[in-house]
RNA sequence: GCGGAAGUGGCGGAACUGGCAGACGCGCAGGACUUAGGAUCCUGUGGCCGAAAGGCUGUGGGGGUUCAAAUCCCUCCUUCCGCACCA
């Protein structure tokens, strides 16, 4: 056993970094030409809701981001690595309901632990920037920029159908449905419901946000891009317009012929349009009872438009789910052709999407055959298709068709557009459609607009006032914050608890003094968390969320660390806010994060770690029992920080064991290596007369360098750094005893680069490692090495011998040596020749310093 | 259904540009030291054959390219993730 006492080491050196201010970022480039030239590095771990329960599964991200922080100081940047907290929200509204506390003292109580917990493990966060977005001084510039929306048009009020959760008693974001239900109750299913809401109008930047991803390409996972590509999901194509017949064609009954009345269809395959045998539109679009106007069976069809409208149905039945529909009794009119065809209504058609009304082509898509054979529709081929399909499709007609065809082909039926491949077809159709004034290229887009109202006490109130004299007036900047009342008021049935607080929602009008009330409900907490890291950089600022100049020193962030569960949500808001923050001149750049990392979760046994399935690993308890070095190294070895990583508690054991290892030795030969060197030493070593043990050493010492200093900047793989320190170790071990074998010098030098090694990891440790190697200047002062090419090349190689590809036997040879004499050399080696005996040479595989395969026949 | 990622010992994982598969660690087995060991140190550890030397085999299955494949290509299987009536 060794002395080392991490519970000691780690306190002490904690007490000491938070004495330096080691972790505070430096302001002095923001205030001297001198200081300008320090290049800034911005490390963000995403804001963290601070919940109850506090596991190895959040601190596993915290390690990765305190590690490259830590590493990058010692690359000699300016580091500026915060933390604060997402303190709005509901699970402390929930939880304060449940136990009667306020969800200010929940919350603020959870904050303390789990600050706690992040000082017990020592990440190194400039603590002066902490900001809680629950407090006052923060959410005032939700709704200085709310505001600053509105003046822009950004910011509406609308009446809407949205997504509301039962067990949460509120309504969802579209982003926070989950196959049709809560993404917070799985179980529970979302139901549609009428309300007034606030919008935040993303769709003005959706070309934007596609575009500038190319801006970050380099620095984000792929699989994030692509998610975010789908969800803003563009799709080029054109609108048609149909006109509607002005006759009732079922019964026959005249009606005024309505000449304005027309139907605007979108498709991506106006290709197809002369095998359109109906036009289908949305139970809920707007021009239905219109339609139905003067229909004998209008009653039984309004019913039945309603109830199309309010089915919702679960999402992994809605590929499979029975369309169904109705007429409407009315007909539309190609353009294209003057065919007069069907005016449906079908639960499959989305009122979201594109003009909430398409053509059914039932020949060339899916969906529109399933549902045309359902009711009888006629089906018309008009794309001959390819070879291969042909023989499947070309001799049957539209009546026999057993499935549609929807590639790309050449086009039949179609009169003036006959022999044309689908391409162009759709070039000139749409072209056609605009001359003839039916029609128009294009591109719409998936991506809805940012429902951010919330039926809630616990968040953000939106600075709004209405006056029966004067509608809907803004509060004025200068009567910012609207602060939430201080006592909790309970939910009522789907309205905002704050209806229930008279002395916050009865007030004046601040434009004619009036009787007016307070909007009462409150932002989504995605508000909060989308311009934070903006705040960081200016947390005390009264005047503005953030000072213009000083963030234009520390953003964009450089490096963002954060699950992928966010991949959508709150990485799609940010960039939004971020590109109108842009706009309104607050930032200068369009992406707010240049590189994102997304850590894998931490498991026990096969699920994430959780209070509700019992397996939490508590941080603080792992770090009382190894110490919180331990608990870092292990986090990182266990595996490549983008997978999952399963916690084991044998596995920490072998952590702990190094560290108790790399104690024994370095604190055994510290004060020798330290005093002999600088007695005897950087005079009398001379590298060329080095004993085979010291070149070994001093290799192995610069080979690790160069390896570990490629995964800390390119690769993020310090699980193979781990290792690598972990052979170093091996090595010296090896080596022992040192005073004897080795010349303090080099021992010494391989003992700094070890220790330098191990600060980003280890911090505490290396701490005292450093300062028993006779630095009196805390690792704060030092620069990562730079390793010596020379030192790390290797004098001798071993060359790995093969005949027809199998390895017989091995050779060490200088480094360096050329081809011939290298297959010379294995020619000679009596084991090669052994397997060569009798055979004929065909081919010499030289590769230097590496191998030689000798193909023989 | 569409798209993406992954599959390597008993386990976590390594192998960076096609060039010794299994680094490092856990676990396991044997040994040393010891009053003791769940401390520490040493040795061994993919499978099969063999006393050993050594041989054969081996990176989800099958096929291919190559002197050489965990790595590249084709195909199939499995797992995970994302999207899912988006016209």
């Amino acid at each position: 056993m060794s002395d080392y006492n991490p519970q000691e080491i780690e306190a002490r050196y904690q007490k000491i970094w938070d004495q330096q201010g080691a972790a505070h970022a430096d302001i002095e480039p923001l205030r001297s030409a001198k200081g300008a030239a320090r290049q800034k590095y911005y490390v963000l771990e995403m804001l963290p809701y601070p919940s109850g329960t506090l596991h190895m599964g959040h601190m596993r991200n915290y390690t990765i981001g305190d590690a490259i922080a830590r590493f990058k100081r010692l690359r000699g940047f300016n580091v500026i690595h915060p933390l604060g907290w997402d303190s709005f929200g509901l699970p402390a509204e929930n939880a304060a309901i449940q136990r009667g506390i306020h969800p200010r003292d929940w919350t603020n109580a959870n904050i303390i632990e789990l600050k706690r917990a992040c000082q017990r493990f020592g990440f190194s966060y400039d603590w002066r920037r902490e900001i809680s977005s629950c407090e006052p001084e923060y959410y005032r510039w939700n709704q200085w920029l709310f505001l600053r929306m509105l003046e822009r048009g950004l910011a509406y009020r609308k009446r809407s159908r949205v997504n509301w959760c039962p067990q949460c008693m509120t309504v969802l974001a579209n982003e926070q449905v989950v196959e049709g239900c809560c993404w917070r109750h799985e179980d529970t299913q979302v139901e549609a419901k009428e309300i007034e809401q606030w919008f935040l109008k993303i769709t003005d930047y959706a070309e934007q946000l596609l575009e500038d991803m190319s801006q970050i390409e380099a620095g984000w996972p792929e699989r994030v891009l692509t998610m975010q590509r789908n969800w803003i999901g563009k799709s080029h194509g054109a609108r048609v317009r149909f006109a509607v017949e002005g006759k009732v064609a079922a019964a026959g009954n005249a009606v005024p012929n309505d000449a304005a009345m027309h139907i605007d269809v979108f498709t991506t395959r106006i290709d197809t349009i002369y095998g359109a045998t109906a036009i289908i539109l949305a139970p809920d679009h707007a021009l239905v009872p219109k339609l139905l106007e003067g229909n004998p069976q209008r009653a039984a069809l309004d019913a039945e438009a309603h109830r199309l409208k309010q089915k919702t149905v679960r999402a992994e039945d809605v590929a499979t789910a029975e369309k169904e529909g109705f007429f409407t009794g009315r007909m539309a009119v190609n353009p294209f052709n003057g065919e007069k065809i069907p005016v449906w209504c079908a639960n499959f058609v989305l009122s979201g999407y594109g003009t909430g009304a398409v053509m059914a082509v039932p020949a060339h898509d899916q969906r529109d055959f399933e549902f045309c054979r359902k009711y009888g529709l006629p089906v018309r081929i008009v794309l001959e298709p390819p070879p291969g399909v042909a023989e499947k499709m070309a001799t049957v007609d539209g009546a026999s068709l057993a499935e549609s065809y929807t590639g790309n082909f050449r086009l039949r039926g179609s009169g003036p557009y006959d022999g044309l491949i689908s391409e162009e077809a759709i070039r000139r159709m749409t072209a056609d459609a605009e001359k003839g004034g039916f029609g128009e290229g294009k591109i719409v887009y998936r991506l809805k607009d940012w429902g951010i109202s919330r039926q809630r006490y616990w968040g953000t109130p939106i600075p709004i006032i209405y006056c029966t004299a004067c509608g809907m007036v803004p509060v004025p900047d200068d009567q910012l914050p609207v602060l939430l009342p201080p006592n909790l008021a309970v939910a009522g049935q789907g309205r905002s608890p704050l209806e229930n607080v008279p002395e916050f929602v009865n007030v004046k009008c601040p434009r004619c003094d009036g009787m007016a009330r307070r909007e009462t409900d409150t932002m989504d907490t995605f508000v909060d968390s989308s311009w934070y890291y903006y705040r960081y950089t200016d947390p005390q600022n009264d005047r503005a969320p953030f000072d213009k100049d000083v963030t234009a020193y520390w953003a964009p962030v450089d490096q963002y660390i954060g699950g992928i569960v966010h991949a959508i949500l709150h990485l799609m808001y940010s960039r939004f806010f971020c590109k109108v923050m842009r706009d309104m001149g607050m930032v200068t750049h369009d992406e707010p994060f240049l590189r994102l990392f997304c850590q894998g979760t931490v498991l026990k046994g096969g699920t994430a770690m959780s209070k509700s399935k019992g397996n939490v690993v508590g941080a603080i308890d792992i770090a009382e029992k190894y110490g919180c070095d331990t608990a870092r190294m292990y986090t990182l070895f266990a595996a490549p920080p983008e997978k999952d990583m399963e916690w084991d508690e044998r596995s920490i054991e072998g952590c702990s064991r190094f560290l108790h290892k790399a104690y024994r030795l370095v604190s055994r030969h510290a004060a020798w290596a330290r005093t002999a060197a600088s007695a005897a030493g950087a005079t009398a070593f001379d590298a060329a007369r080095a004993t085979d043990a010291e070149k070994s050493l001093l290799r192995r010492a610069h080979q690790t360098l160069k390896r570990v200093t490629h995964d800390f900047e390119v690769r993020w793989h310090f699980n193979t750094s781990v290792a690598l320190l972990m052979e170093l170790v091996n090595e010296l071990q090896a080596q022992e005893p040192l005073e004897k074998n080795i010349n303090p010098a080099v021992a010494k030098e391989v003992l700094e680069i070890f220790v330098l090694m191990l600060a980003p990891i280890a911090p505490h440790i290396a701490e005292e490692f450093w300062s028993q190697l006779g630095h009196s200047q805390g690792l704060t002062h030092a620069s990562w090495p730079a390793w010596n090419e020379d030192l790390a090349r290797a004098e001798m190689v071993e060359v790995v011998l093969q005949v027809n590809g199998k390895v017989r036997g091995r050779l060490t040879v200088e480094a360096g040596l050329p081809e011939d004499e290298l297959s010379a050399r294995a020619l000679g080696d009596p084991r090669i020749a052994q397997w060569m005996s009798g055979k004929r040479v065909m081919k010499k595989v030289v590769v230097p310093d590496k191998l030689v395969n000798i193909v023989v026949a």
